[in-house]
DNA sequence: GGATGCATGTAAAATGTTACATGATTTA
DNA sequence: TAAATCATGTAACATTTTACATGCATCC
């Protein structure tokens, strides 16, 4: 009796409706921006992927655009609709998604391990480990100062996960 | 005075690379069965994804294919080339790529923390927690016994990290 | 011997990347 | 005021998903 099934939201959307509610609204620029700044590499944050996003978002009655001005630029700037709201919380709070292994570029490769010598083993995880290292304090977060904690403990974790590794294939 | 840059390979590109060098050959069936049936969702091993790679490969001439028949039905064997195998390794070797963030539904969600409510926050963390205990033992790695090990301290490694998200906001 | 699943693909549509265009604003 | 950068997009192309087609093999 309800509407045919409101797709479910892919994880770049959802991501985009999230930023949006942090500030009340915001433009496509800005989502864009959010996304190259982040530390994950994933997020490109490309223009061409961002701005029809958008479009398709207004679309599907998630989000709402005000026609505005800056100087004399026009530009649109999207808010939520209750709907994206409701569906951006829906896809936020999805603990089983949540949970999935995603993509993981260091998983990939130690599934090949054995295809490596030994020597090129050592080279690689000794690298590994010093670029993750290096990446315990990225140069964002400043309004997150949470998120600084998150980062760390991530980097911490993935040390270990690390060394159990090396201690397995010993 | 080398090639004009051989495009460097996907991270789709190089696994399935990865995949035929560890039995020496296979079919785009067989290299798809494999993604699909791995723990990360993320690889789809979807027919229309791989067997399009693997013709570009070939294009490349990182991969030859063999005619052959099982049974009555024609099919393509796939093998490496120096090529390939040299591109492949090159992939698989490389640290720095392999320290990216690549893709995580967990993180994702962790920068918008702060748009829950207290007791959502509750519930998924505690979901979080309890599908990535279920991850432990996955239905896979008959023949490599090593990746069982890789798997079962990925997820201790998650655990310690959610613990150490939940003393965070405390 | 019909239904089900394995194996090998292709086609249409959605999505994302790369490259460009264009005007406004800031900086040197 | 010229050059650089910000902001707002679009277009062509590449990749991936979803859905379908088709023939062989197996199982009931």
């Amino acid at each position: 009796m309800n509407s045919p099934q409101p797709e479910r939201l892919s994880d770049l959307e959802g991501a985009a409706l999230a930023l949006i509610a942090q500030s009340g609204e915001a433009t496509s620029y800005q989502v864009a921006a959010q996304f190259a700044g982040s530390p994950a590499e994933y997020w490109s944050g490309s223009a061409g992927a961002v701005y029809p996003m958008m479009t398709r978002l207004e679309r599907r009655g998630l989000i709402v655009g005000a026609e505005g001005m800056t100087g004399k630029r026009a530009r649109t700037v999207w808010r939520l609709t209750d709907q994206g709201r409701a569906a951006m919380i829906a896809w936020l709070t999805d603990a089983e998604r949540a949970s999935e292994m995603g993509f993981d570029p260091l998983r990939t490769r130690l599934a090949h391990l054995d295809l490596m010598t030994a020597a090129q083993r050592r080279t690689f995880l000794d690298g590994v480990a010093r670029f993750t290292e290096a990446r315990r304090d990225p140069p964002s977060f400043a309004e997150k100062p949470w998120m600084q904690k998150v980062q760390s403990s991530w980097v911490a974790a993935r040390l270990h996960w690390l060394s159990s590794i090396r201690a397995a294939i010993k």
